[in-house]
Order: C-alpha cells, then structure tokens, then sequence
DNA sequence: CGATCGTTTGAAAGATATCAAGACTCGTGG
DNA sequence: CCACGAGTCTTGATATCTTTCAAACGATCG
C-alpha cells in the first residue's frame, strides 16, 4: 500500500522517463501515485473515462473484452514495464476493455490530463509514448493475423513455442496463467484448446498441470507453421 | 503523375502538418514527393523495410495479411486522410502487410529517416502521430473484439450498419469493393459472406449486386448485438 | 462470341462450439 | 487427518457453424 521507495525515485529509475526536464519530471511526481494491486483486482472498467495514465511496474495485466451477451475475452496482455492503453488515454476516450491483474503488479498512475499536458511539453515522453502505441499496434496486427490466418492447432503451436522463447529457450515451460484464460487468448474455448492440447500429447509434447515438456520441437514448429514477421526469428 | 500543385502548397493544406515550424515544412517538402497510384497498385510488400512514410491524400489503401500457405486477408482499410502504417516507420521495423490501394489514390511520401528526425524536432508532428496511431490502435482491438466475440451474422450486420453510418445513414447503401474482399476483412470467406447475405435477403434487406436497400433496419440492429463501445452511437 | 472474373449455390467434410458429466486440484474447516 | 466444496480441467456426445470443393451463373471486355 505505502511505498516503500520514494515516488521520485521510481520515475526517475525508468528508462521511460530518463530524458524528462527536471520541471517535468517535478510535475509528473506531483501528479502520480504508486499503487499495488492483488491479483485479480480490476484496474479499470470496459466504457469507463480514463482518468489516469497507469503505467506497469511489475507484474502484468490482462486486457479482456466483453461482448453484449456477456462472455469475455482475453484481447491483450500487458507486462511491466509498459503503459496500459495509452491510446485511450491520449485520446481521452472511454476504455474498450476492463483492466485485470494476472498476478500482484505495481502500478505508477498518472493524472490523465496532467499526462495529456506533458505530452505537449515534453517532446522525450512523446516519444515514448510513440513507441509504446507503435509496439502495441503491431502486437494487435499480429494477434489479427493470426486468428485470421491460422487455424486452432497452428495457433497453439505458436503460442507454445512464444513461450519457450520469452522462458529462456528452455524445452520445459509453465503456462503462466489458468488454461480458460489463454484459451480466449487464442480465441477459443477451453475446451478446444483443451483438445488440441491432448492431441499434441502423444510425441510432441509431454503435460503435466501447468507444466508442458516439449518432447519434438520440429514437430512443433512445423505443426505451427511459423512465420518469421508474426512469430519472431526461429526459437 | 506530375505534382498539379506544388508540393509546399498541398502540405500547407494539410491539418495534420498546420502546426510545423517554417523550418520544419522546409525540411519536410524537400523530402517528399507526391505520387498518384492506380487502383491495386501496391505501395509496398509485406517484410519490406520502410523506406517512406506514407500519407493517404485521396482515395483508400487495403493492408493485406499473407500466411504462409499464401492465402491472403484484408486485415486494416486506411482511407485519407491518414498515415499508412505509421507504427512500422516510427520502429523501423519491416512493415507486417502488403499495401494495395483500392481505388486511384494519392499519397505523400514522406523519406523515413526524415521523418523520424522530424518528429523529435517538432512537437506538433509527433501530436498527430500520436493522435494517428491511438486511432489505429483503437480499430484494431475493436477488430479483435468483433472477430473473438460475435459469430459471423453478427459480423455481416455489424458492418452493414457501419456503411450505412458512412453513407449519409441513408438505407440505400453501395458495397465499396468486392465481396471477396469484404469477406475476408470480416475473417471469412467468400462463400460464407454470400450465404449470410442470402439469408438477410428475406424480409432484412434487398440485394441487387454492389447495391443493398435495408427493408428492416430494426431487424438489422437487433441481428447485429451492436455496443455502443464498438460500434459507435446508434445508427 | 468466347474468355475472364466475381458471385452464387449445392453437397460434403471438417472444425469448432455447446452441453453435460466426471476427474482433479487446492484450500477450508470440521 | 479427513471430508467437503469451489474452481478448474478433461472428456464424451452432439449440434452448429464454417470451410472446402465443384459447378453453374452472370457480367464485362476484348
């Protein structure tokens, strides 16, 4: 709840806001609070106004949609250290997805119209920003891509093998959260994605909880059918 | 082909570039040329290296989505005025989708590494870029929504509404290219689209080619579960 | 007129979702 | 320590949706 480092000192260890003025960063002090969240705690509400710039620390966060008839999606994954939906905020237009932490995060939250102003004044913050909705963009293009583009199995394969990469190249991995969750990620139901787990079972991977083994990694990467634009240079 | 009005003029004219020091429209005109492209020509392929930033003067450009098996999707439309892809030039990084322009279009080119040196020397760039790329951002997770939350009626209904808010909100409406193109940027195919349209023939709306006249906008709406969050304000 | 392209339609196959039940894990409290 | 219950995950049977393949239709254009 406290923090236990002083706020300046925060702001002033992240890469993201190395290049402010001293006035800027002054203001940006002024206008932000540390907070932790728990697990599971809801950030913000799908249609609600952005009043805070809310930048991860640590941990992560989910993004999750919901439709009129109330189920929910996975949209968008978002880890530390990034912004959360910048894009809402700049554009001072309501939240399309509710905001929920996957795990216990940190979060910096920004006065919206103190960010907003900042942005004009400091032309470093804006670049960062620019980057940050340019990585983001290009995250949502691929995820587009590839529920457009690949069919279930493909896209579990790929998802596996994104995993390996970002869990040090090693051939065994954790899935980092609940089942039900990546499988609306991928734009599936769990028990779909239950399924195709099962049928890479027998000699492609071996499963365990959330544990998975993976037993034939050129199987797997060419069951995937990678492509190096979506999926990165070959793990 | 040739420039009817000179460059420096149409720049001026431009919104998106009013707020440019002298300085920096000078640098800008002397690194960009005006080009006049034909319907699908393509402006660049997916995997190439962003050489220019693009603006969309006139006319609509499809970006399109090629999985390995070489079948291709229509995965963003981006109609003038606006950037083409702004995301893959402000990163350097090589563009995701191939670029084809719909119809006879114009566009400023705009030298990459110019631009990217402009928008640190020019705050009001670097606004409209921001501005530019949280719109895009924003369509793309509403893409996202719409392709994991609603079936595929919904998806037909959903776009018919779209056009009609883009038209006048007139019930009389023109389908703006192919339905094959359609299809696949609603996330399926051809057939698929055409039956759904068969279906909605009776008593829903009428079809004759390119031409739809809406008979039950009501039935239409309720079809299509609109949000008011994706969707916009009620057509 | 014949060729090409976009579209529609039909029949069949395949993929995915749904519904329902059972198995499993894990934390809680008796 | 065990039993319970909540939540998650798996599995099976079925239904539905979507794609695929194939053919025919229609328009446009040389």
């Amino acid at each position: 709840m406290q923090p236990l480092s002083p706020l300046s000192d925060v702001i002033a260890a992240l890469p993201m806001f190395a290049g402010l003025s001293s006035e800027g960063r002054r203001i940006l002090c002024d206008a932000s609070v540390i907070q932790q969240a728990a697990r599971g705690l809801v950030l913000f509400e799908q249609g609600a106004d952005p009043n805070f710039q809310t930048v991860v620390l640590k941990g992560a966060v989910h993004l999750l949609g919901r439709s009129v008839q109330g189920q929910e999606m996975v949209i968008e994954v978002v880890e530390a250290p990034d912004l959360l939906l910048p894009a809402a905020v700049v554009s001072d237009s309501p939240y399309l997805m509710r905001a929920r932490c996957i795990e216990d995060v940190s979060v910096l939250m920004i006065k919206a119209d103190v960010f907003r102003g900042l942005l004009a004044s400091e032309p470093f913050l804006a670049h960062t920003v620019i980057g940050c909705l340019s990585g983001q963009f290009r995250a949502m293009v691929r995820q587009i891509m590839t529920l457009k583009l690949r069919p279930g199995p493909q896209r579990v394969a790929g998802y596996l093998l994104a995993l390996m990469r970002r869990q040090r190249n090693e051939t065994h991995l954790t899935l980092p959260y609940e089942k039900g969750l990546i499988a609306s990620q991928l734009g599936m139901t769990r028990e779909s994605f239950s399924r195709i787990l099962t049928s890479l079972q027998y000699g492609i991977i071996h499963m365990d909880g959330q544990q998975i083994q993976i037993c034939d990694l050129r199987a797997l990467r060419e069951l995937s059918a990678p492509d190096p634009l979506i999926d990165g240079p070959d793990p």
